[in-house]
RNA sequence: GGCGGGGUAGCUCAGGUGGUUAGAGCGUUGGAUUCAUAACCCAAAGGUCGAGAGUUCAACUCUCUCCCCCGCUACCA
């Protein structure tokens, strides 16, 4: 890092093919990423842009399921969906490929091959909900069943899309298979998990210790809570339809996990655009940064740098700039509840505008924290400080040029002291702006961009050209003329150093200034601009943006806001009417509680569960049966107090396993204010088995 | 419950090895100006730097406790 890099490969996080590209996306990675990329271009540096669409996974099988068409279709979809887009919106990716491509599930499979063969990976066998009627195993998101937070029948086994909770399989009351209803068994099911932890000294002394001043403090931070939790190992192989085979023989139906073969897209990536892939890679004076949101900081700061640790002779990313989320109106941005602003229909409601977004974007990207966009807000900012401040800026100097010199660059004079202040700041902006954007920081990078156009208004309010020419253009024509010019070599600054943040905008600049493409060497010059040269004034850079189109996108919003409470209510609501009641939870039918087998049992043993100070392991006759169940109740609990006792048992819950032990059901208790646990029991000793009711 | 990040002007955010009047952009108000898309330029108002306690000659900056937001995670069941 003392030195140069050679070259740099730059990645931004491959897209999800379940859901078009939002304005989250575009702040936290795409946005960034392309800035930087561009500036990289622009110093000549040799740069390799790589990223594609990630196809594979659960998600995307539910997506096809919903909108009744083949996975295959929803991938194509999305993957054309994105590269229009990107591409239209000026992200300028040397590839966009995709992880369905063969080139794609050779090298991933070669990988975990060389993983394989050198033992690096643990064989773990394990219980996983498998429906018999179909014969498959179960994700989480394909058993379905009542969400124990707010009763909605249809949850999912990681989320209840009602309500929002995060859920695993086991939580689920009734849990069933989403494609055949069938209640799930549990069968046993090999996978292949890499030891993570076994490289977590190396990860501690690589990231801790030799990121610690470089890597931003949310993505440190990340890593060394991941690091001192200490990491376990990891499933890299997974029992799906849709994915790429585990290279192994005799293994239908085992796919790699899509977090081990995404990152890998970058490498494939890399391999389909150049033969010298290898370069890029391997070659260890290669500066590799991922772009990324924060969602992903564990998968490309942990998971996958350990995984090419472990192939060997990869380069690591020399830094991982993960940005924070994008809120929408005060709102999580979320595809499924269609709340966000989406590219394509950007591009199309707003033609021509790309610039409009990347500056509102670029000057509220989330670097430390959340943020928040509004219509509001992209109003404003876009009216007063692009339109105001940069075009504004622009369109003087043009129709000044055009009115005292025919629109032809007037020669410089002499200087005086204002000019040179001028000039000299001009000359500072491109180590600033370079600065700030080797350090990731883009909204100040952006930020110094504007001050150029500032600076340039400031010296044509203190100049007023105008006047003198009023007072006299003869005698004041060399004046105006150098005061003009400087003007026109600061425009033309303002496309050399625009190029990565407003590439639209700068090329329209060049066009009018008749430059060719430019270079960052050329930034900070004031000779850009030959005397003589012809402006062609090309119209208006920015042109104000009418209230009404804002007002139209946040009706949108509020429409979209409306239908979902509507429906909210509409689906929980109707009980709750005249009553007085205070209720605690939304009310339930009697059928629901029917579903609840609730039935008193008789504790035969009990013992601490070893290396956990909350639970003890119960042995339970429940009447029908004998069964275990781990319950958090030893802090309030002696073990030997228990055994003889009778407790209430939740007995159809989904099983369940807690510091590795299967708990088969949850011993009811009444949690008092301060904490307290207190067990429910029959008053009078009862026949073990009895149902409560 | 634990961990990580964040809580600084109306809005979006900077900043600080503790030390004179806490910064920027936008917004607001006033002034100046008219080449320019009522844009630009100048100026002002506006903050008990999440709350409380402590350390200190001195804290927004250090320590502790607490509250709120975002994320991760667990021995919630």
């Amino acid at each position: 890092m003392t030195q140069e890099p050679k070259r740099y490969l730059i990645t931004a996080a491959l897209p999800y093919a379940n859901g078009p590209i939002h304005i989250g996306h575009l702040a936290g990675v795409y946005i960034p990423a392309d800035i930087y990329v561009r500036y990289l271009r622009a110093m000549g540096r040799d740069v390799k842009f790589v990223c594609g669409s990630d196809e594979h996974g659960v998600p995307v099988t539910i997506r096809a399921e919903q909108e009744g068409i083949t996975v295959q279709e929803v991938v194509d979809k999305y993957h054309s969906m994105f590269e229009n887009s990107f591409r239209e919106f000026g992200i300028t990716f040397d590839i966009y490929a995709r992880t369905s491509n063969p080139i794609h599930h050779e090298t991933a499979q070669d990988f975990f091959k060389n993983l394989y063969e050198k033992g690096l990976f643990e064989e773990k066998t394990e219980e996983q909900y498998y429906d018999e009627v179909k014969e498959r195993f179960l994700q989480d998101r394909y058993i379905r069943g009542t969400c124990p937070n707010c009763s909605n029948p249809d949850a999912q086994g990681d989320q209840c899309e009602k309500c929002g909770t995060a859920l695993s399989p086991n939580e689920l009351i009734n849990p069933r298979s989403a494609y055949s209803d069938a209640t799930p068994t549990l069968r046993p099911t090999k996978n292949w998990y890499l030891p993570l932890q076994n490289y977590a000294e190396w990860l501690r002394q690589w990231i801790v210790e030799g990121h610690a001043s470089d890597w931003k403090t949310n993505v440190l931070g990340q890593c060394k809570s991941w690091i001192e939790d200490g990491l376990r190992p990891r499933a890299m192989t997974r029992d799906l339809d849709w994915g790429i085979d585990v290279p192994l023989e005799g293994l239908a139906g085992k796919k790699l996990y899509v977090w081990f073969e995404a990152p890998i897209g970058y490498i494939s990536a890399t391999k389909e655009l150049t033969s010298d892939w290898e370069k890029y890679w391997k070659s260890q004076d290669t500066k590799l940064v991922h772009f990324i949101g924060k969602d992903n900081i564990v998968f490309h700061c942990i998971i996958f740098p350990a995984m090419l640790k472990a192939y060997g002779d990869f380069v690591l990313p020399e830094n991982v700039p993960a940005n924070e989320f994008m809120n929408l109106e005060g709102d999580k941005i979320s595809t499924s509840r269609n709340w966000a602003v989406w590219l394509h229909e950007y591009l199309q409601e707003f033609p021509e505008k790309q610039d409009a977004l990347r500056y509102a974007l670029t000057a509220n990207m989330p670097e430390t924290k959340d943020n928040d966009f509004t219509w509001a807000d992209f109003y404003t900012k876009y009216n007063s400080e692009l339109v105001g401040i940069l075009g504004n800026f622009i369109n003087r100097v043009v129709v000044l040029t055009e009115k005292y010199f025919e629109g032809k660059t007037p020669s410089v004079g002499k200087l005086q002291e204002i000019d040179q202040a001028l000039i000299n700041a001009v000359a500072e902006a491109p180590a600033k702006i370079a600065q700030s954007l080797e350090q990731y920081r883009f909204r100040e990078a952006l930020a110094y961009y504007m001050d150029v156009a500032r600076a340039g208004n400031k010296y044509m309010q203190d100049n007023a050209p105008w006047s003198l020419y009023k007072a006299g253009f003869e005698e004041n024509k060399e004046r105006i003329a150098t005061i003009l010019h400087i003007s026109l070599q600061l425009v033309a600054n303002l496309a050399v150093l625009g190029e990565p943040f407003l590439p639209f905008t700068a090329g329209k600049i060049r066009t009018m200034l008749g430059l060719g493409n430019t270079t960052w060497a050329q930034a900070g010059k004031t000779d850009l601009i030959a005397a003589g040269q012809t402006i062609q004034n090309t119209g208006l850079l920015f042109e104000k943006i009418e209230e009404a189109s804002i007002e139209a996108q946040v009706g949108k919003l509020e429409a979209i806001k409306k239908a979902r409470e509507e429906k909210e209510n509409a689906t929980q609501k109707p009980e709750v009417e005249s009553t007085s009641i205070v209720n605690h939870k939304s009310s339930i039918e009697y059928t629901d509680f029917e579903k609840i087998d609730i039935r008193v049992a008789t504790v035969l043993a009990a013992e601490k569960v070893k290396g956990a100070d909350k639970l003890l392991q119960l042995t339970l006759d429940t009447g029908i049966d004998t069964r275990t169940v781990v319950s958090g109740i030893a802090l309030h609990y002696a073990p030997e107090d228990l055994v003889g006792r009778q407790v209430c048992l939740l007995a159809n819950l989904a099983p369940r396993k807690l510091r590795g032990i299967m708990s088969q059901g949850m011993i009811l208790t009444a949690e008092e204010p301060d904490g307290k646990l207190r067990l429910i029991a029959p008053h009078e000793v009862v026949v073990s088995g009895s149902v409560v009711k």
